[in-house]
DNA sequence: GCCAACGTTGGC
DNA sequence: GCCAACGTTGGC
């Protein structure tokens, strides 16, 4: 079982929206990089346990735990001419992205990324690092219960 | 809105 | 395969 750290806009989708969606569960829809595609294709599996964070906010931060309840799959918005996630070079038979789903655990206080920056504990957050733009970074087992130790 | 730090694209 | 130009991310 491994730990992860999943970023999300919580104008698109919040601790919040998770905790009300249908079966409290979503699908980890239009990630666009391949790094964080190989994470989830190749590497999470159901019960990997994710901290939910905020970006792009007023309040960036971990706003919540999750976890991986669907193993990845061809993500659907790759095929929808509609969406602005859609790719022309997938196809059904040569699918190019993938998404995991994700189930709510809990909402937790909001951790923010200053106070994260604050515990030399964590300096190896991948979040942390400077440059890190993933959206999707594994979570070493002892930053894991560091931070699972202040919430 | 700024901008550093990346990732991607495409001409050569 | 190089690399300049461009686009994106995300904290501030």
């Amino acid at each position: 079982m491994r730990y992860w750290l999943m970023k999300s806009e919580p104008s698109d989708v919040s601790i919040d929206d998770l905790a009300s969606m249908p079966k409290q569960t979503v699908a980890w829809y239009g990630v666009r990089n391949y790094q964080a595609r190989n994470f989830m294709r190749d590497q999470m599996h159901v019960g990997d346990q994710v901290f939910f964070y905020h970006s792009s906010c007023e309040q960036p931060g971990i706003a919540g735990l999750a976890e991986v309840c669907k193993r990845a799959y061809p993500d659907a918005t790759q095929f929808d001419p509609g969406s602005k996630y859609f790719d022309a070079k997938a196809t059904s038979q040569n699918p190019r992205w993938f998404n995991v789903d994700v189930r709510f655990v809990k909402k937790t206080r909001l951790v923010g990324i200053k106070e994260l920056r604050s515990h030399p504990e964590i300096a190896t957050l991948r979040i942390l690092q400077k440059g890190n733009r993933l959206s999707i970074t594994p979570v070493d087992p002892s930053e894991w219960s560091f931070i699972m130790g202040i919430l």
